[in-house]
RNA sequence: GCCGGUAUAGUUCAAUGGUAGAACAGUGCACUCAUAAAGCACAAAAAAUGGUUCAAUUCCAUUUACCGGCACCA
């Protein structure tokens, strides 16, 4: 039988930084989605990796006195090792804006959108400051003036730039989001995006004068202008595929594979808008689904801040806790599309009480009676798929939900040995005991299939120890005080 | 300012036009297979005002508070 195909892409942070917690959350969000679906049969295409244009990056470089490439060499690896840490799946293809098939194909990208009469050059006045060096939006302005040089009016500097026509897709994008109601979840967001559309949308510019940002890709056909980010980096959804040399790929998983997005809150217009205007422009089809994620807040749903000292690096959490405890409170406890708060205090709590208390302990308590009493699962209770059921939280991207229910079905188990009491039942009646211990493990094996996407590494942990009727060595989450 | 949303136990969240559920935290009991874990029990909640209704936490309006969006910021 020809397997169905499934597109899944993260956006691509910048390179010059370490992630936060906001990008863990996306990255491990979209793996338990692409790992759900290869569990569920799918030929699974999972795309992320870095962006690495821009002045920023551009002038970081430049500040460490190495060349920009090297730099954002660096800045990949360091971005690899951290989707180690975060437990990604091993199969995640990655691109790189500064990959030379990135290139080529964001450039042809751009061609085919400007043959199709939707680029076109005007006179742009940014505004700059002169005390930061640096171009300003209106929204990092306030009476005109910069917020960290008060008393410097920003003045105007007017070039040419390449522009998209945008505002010729405002009926295009309302028509196309009334076809699919299901584009963007969750659906407050889908709401918000209508309503500024239907406020009316106006060009915005996509290139930049080279001579002031030299480290970008070229325009076509105009050695003096560069790419600004959008059409740049959010070509970098089809380019992982291939496009435009392979098109074999384009339609197995853009075409045919239901591509789909994750994002945070603020990449709602250009993921769900932008892009998709992008795609019309081109005739290219539309991505399949957008899902926005919230914020991760310090405490009482306050930005996390280094001034406020409230920033938790998942990186600290990976090596006190383990990959599998970070992924089980970005996945469990943090809301699957409201802002959630993640403090120490409350990962902490999270931690003992649902992988120290909860499911390590029952794991230790399972297998305890299953060595001691030799109580083995057959190999067709090994066989029986535990994905049936209980799916569907899964395929509308409430996570969290779905996580809840595996943690109902371990409670219940818990429930079952205090009330059948295999431990002394084996002395009375062997026979019924060896049954519930049984059917412990049969269902602490349906809990392990279950955990597969949520937590690899102690999913498979638990499916070994069943086979080989062991014992944990060391508890599978140790409590902290 | 305009548009949208939210307000339920100490905390994070449910359900519901007619007894408001759970998890974590708290208190107590009790068990021993287990990581001083789990189990049982107890305590604990509808922002304010008004309206519709036999009946409102639920529907409507107003007020208050908070959140999000309102463009070139990944």
């Amino acid at each position: 039988m020809k397997k169905e195909n499934f597109y899944i892409t993260t956006t691509l942070p910048y390179v010059n930084a370490p992630l936060h917690m906001g990008h863990a959350l996306e990255l491990v969000r979209a793996d338990t989605i692409a790992h759900y679906k290869k569990l569920i049969g799918y030929d699974v295409y999972f795309n992320t990796g870095t962006d690495e244009h821009g002045i920023k990056i551009y002038e970081k470089a430049k500040e460490n006195k190495i060349a920009v490439q090297d730099f954002v060499d660096k800045g990949f690896e360091t971005f690899k090792e951290q989707l180690k840490m975060f437990g990604m799946s091993k199969d995640v293809h990655f691109i790189r804006t500064t990959d030379k098939h990135h290139e080529i194909a964001a450039q042809e990208f751009w061609k085919i959108v400007s043959q199709n009469g939707y680029i076109y050059k005007k006179n742009y006045e940014t505004k700059y400051c002169i005390g930061c060096e640096s171009e300003k939006t209106d929204s990092e302005l306030e009476n005109g003036e910069c917020l960290d040089h008060p008393g410097v009016k920003v003045s105007l500097i007017s070039e040419e730039n390449y522009f998209f026509k945008y505002s010729a897709f405002e009926n295009k994008l309302l028509d196309f989001y009334e076809k699919n109601p299901n584009f963007i979840i969750p659906d407050f967001r889908f709401n918000e995006i209508k309503s500024f559309i239907k406020n009316g949308l106006q060009d915005f510019s996509i290139s930049r004068l080279k001579s002031k940002m030299p480290w970008g890709i070229e325009v076509p056909n105009d050695g003096d202008h560069v790419m600004y980010v959008w059409f740049d980096a959010l070509t970098n959804y089809i380019s992982t595929l291939g496009w435009p040399d392979n098109l074999e790929n384009f339609e197995k998983y853009w075409i045919n594979g239901n591509p789909t997005q994750y994002c945070g809150k603020d990449n709602t217009r250009f993921q769900g808008a932008m892009w998709q205007a992008m795609l019309i422009a081109a005739g290219l089809p539309n991505s399949h689904q957008i899902v926005i994620n919230g914020f991760i807040t310090g405490d009482g749903g306050i930005r996390m801040s280094k001034t406020l000292g409230n920033v938790v690096d998942p990186r600290d959490i990976v090596k006190e806790y383990g990959i599998d405890a970070l992924r089980y409170f970005l996945l469990r406890e943090v809301s699957s599309f409201e802002d959630s708060p993640f403090t120490i205090e409350r990962f902490k709590n999270s931690y003992n009480s649902g992988l120290a208390n909860g499911l390590g302990n029952l794991v230790s308590r399972i297998m305890t009676m299953a060595v001691n009493y030799n109580v083995k699962l057959s190999e067709e209770d090994l066989k029986t798929g535990y994905y049936t059921n209980s799916v569907e939280d899964l395929e509308n991207f409430d996570i969290n939900k779905f996580v809840n229910n595996i943690w109902f079905n371990i409670k219940n188990l818990d429930e079952y040995i205090q009330k059948e009491e295999p431990f002394k039942k084996i002395k009375i009646d062997e026979e019924k005991a060896r049954k519930d211990i049984n059917y412990l493990l049969f269902h602490l094996y349906g809990i392990a299939s279950l955990l597969e996407p949520i937590l690899p590494e102690t999913s498979q942990k638990i499916k070994d120890l069943i086979k080989e009727n062991k014992k944990p060595e060391q508890p599978l989450f140790l409590r902290k005080e």
